[in-house]
DNA sequence: GATGCCTACGTTACCGGTAAACCTAAGGAG
DNA sequence: CTCCTTAGGTTTACCGGTAACGTAGGCATC
């Protein structure tokens, strides 16, 4: 039915190893034997078992396994891009998982994947479970932790600072001589890097000597409907806000349409910040406040890391990729 | 270093076979047995080798390959997770793609898949080309196809209809009086599931006699820009269309914000229609147009039916689900 | 008391590749 | 003429599980 390497090499008239250097394009056979084993091995419908492969020559996995915290988020579907596009380059097969933001998920997967003897892995964000360091570190496996930057990374990181984000917009907002700003955060509890952010606007904000005023953290899913009513429920406390910060663009904009919903003056009356760099963003009346961050960037250098790895040579252990503040016109 | 079976064994004083069957929870050993075998596994950090049991037992694999058109879209990030949460909760590991719409790099994928012996394949669209049916055929790999119906599918099929999705937003905008409709596409000669909707489109509204007086394609990837330049390029061509259709709803929001721009009132002077549901198009000033999609339920969907698939019981080969057109405000 | 059946294991034989070691004939150098 | 090298192979020994089958002892049944 299926044919393997033993019955090609009978049908060639070749043992099986000449028929696996040259199905593998090596060396140590002459061009008649080369055209032969081809043809045979196409007339046979020979497909390749990796499984074989990979089982008996451990070092030889292409497989990359890579964890993002929701599948559903358009950032991260960039970063999945951007992995993808430079691995499967290189034939690099991706195995996905998905850990919601919760390590104990994450380790779970990895668990998962380190079963599969992959050649590497790449995960989300500085935060694991000790299991997940512990495992990873013993199995010596290639890591890249990329989006949330770290100075002692598992082993490689690819990202930027989100606290400097938050910083970085907490003093625009105050350049911009805004006063009682609030923030609006999503997934309460759950989102390391959305604090993070929050963390650095406030400690920006304070050392500016006009201190977040109010800050409301949904436990929704940060999304427009989250930014919207997030919105809402900030403005019926504190309705002498003169700025909010967003968890992210999306939350950002739902935020925005609930000041048109109310009537309120953007950036007039209020000023609106969003934080990611969706497309959207840009193409709004107004042009959104906000921080760009390069996504498929940092999926493309996460895999040539990974890659730079395997291959032996030597890139550096972390690796900054710059966010971009973009001033918009919502502040 | 790295324990396997036969160190457990040794270490518990049984065979190997015997510490096979405890870890994998079957039956044939004393409580005795299984405790100090748990024990001993946990002392050696033992670490299970899914790649030697897929390979030694064929029928044992838990990979399962999916084939989206691109990582960056919205509506398959939603799909692609409601694979990963059905199929992780079973055990299952995803291998991913992107095909780029195009047939010859999914049959790539599908060819680097293959080799690696999964339980089953989730591809997205119904054209494929003649290798890939081939191959899948061949190999007997349960398959499903999800996104856009077809009434022979290789194996299995989960979706609706493109065309039905564009005849509908034809009758529509016809019921609202539309008379001289235009369409806005994206991935010229790439997409077919959009140039499926421009048929049903065109058809439904060929039909009520008043055919689509224009339509342009982009060669660009759907996104907010692109609607923003298909409209302008459109309306500048035939500025005296009352409706405009577009491939998805980023690029309608887009063409929105066009009309916002040159100062057109919505839905007065011209019709806005989307497609996909895209959360953010329910939040606007005046909810979008739209026909929602229920992409989760699509990924879960596809994913039991390959799992029935694999526990041998027997499920539809087609499973249509419902798409739902929303009115909104803007035709 | 022979037979059958069940429990709780052990034995054996693979699965399909790859690395490493080994072989052999032909050609060239000394 | 012998030795050495090289091209072009072959042989052997794994990798770590799992299925299929074998078996010893205990107990119930006829």
């Amino acid at each position: 039915m299926k044919a393997n390497l033993e019955d090609i090499a009978r049908a060639a008239g070749v043992s099986k190893m000449t028929v696996s250097r040259v199905l593998r394009g090596g060396s140590g056979f002459s061009e008649d034997t080369r055209i032969r084993v081809m043809q045979v091995a196409e007339r046979l419908g020979y497909i390749p078992n990796r499984l074989a492969a990979a089982f008996g020559a451990e070092q030889a996995s292409t497989l990359v396994g890579i964890c993002v915290p929701r599948l559903t988020s358009g950032l991260f579907g960039h970063v999945l891009d951007g992995v993808d596009r430079a691995l499967t380059r290189l034939g690099f097969q991706l195995m996905i998982g998905a850990n919601n933001h919760a390590i104990d998920e994450e380790e779970a997967w990895v668990r998962q994947l380190v079963s599969w003897r992959p050649a590497g892995v790449i995960l989300s964000g500085r935060t694991h479970s000790p299991g997940t360091v512990d495992l990873l570190r013993k199995t010596a496996l290639p890591v890249v932790e990329i989006w949330d930057l770290t100075t002692s990374p598992i082993d490689m990181a690819v990202g930027f600072s989100h606290h400097d984000c938050g910083a970085e917009m907490g003093l625009h907002l105050i350049r911009r001589g805004r006063r009682r700003a609030g923030f609006v955060g999503a997934l309460a509890r759950a989102d390391v890097m959305g604090a993070a952010r929050l963390d650095g606007f406030r400690a920006a904000l304070a050392q500016a000597g006009h201190p977040l005023a109010d800050a409301e953290i949904l436990h929704d899913a940060p999304g427009f409907y989250a930014g919207y009513y997030g919105m809402e429920t900030l403005l019926s406390r504190r309705g002498d806000l003169d700025a909010v910060y967003f968890h992210n663009d999306e939350m950002a904009i739902g935020g925005l349409a609930f000041t048109q919903a109310r009537g309120l003056r953007v950036p007039e009356d209020i000023g609106i910040a969003g934080w990611g760099g969706m497309e959207a963003a840009s193409i709004l009346p107004r042009r959104l406040t906000t921080t760009m961050v390069p996504t498929a960037a940092i999926g493309k250098a996460a895999a040539e890391a990974l890659v730079g790895r395997l291959t032996g040579a030597s890139g550096p252990d972390v690796t900054v990729v710059p966010t971009r503040l973009v001033p918009g016109e919502t502040v």
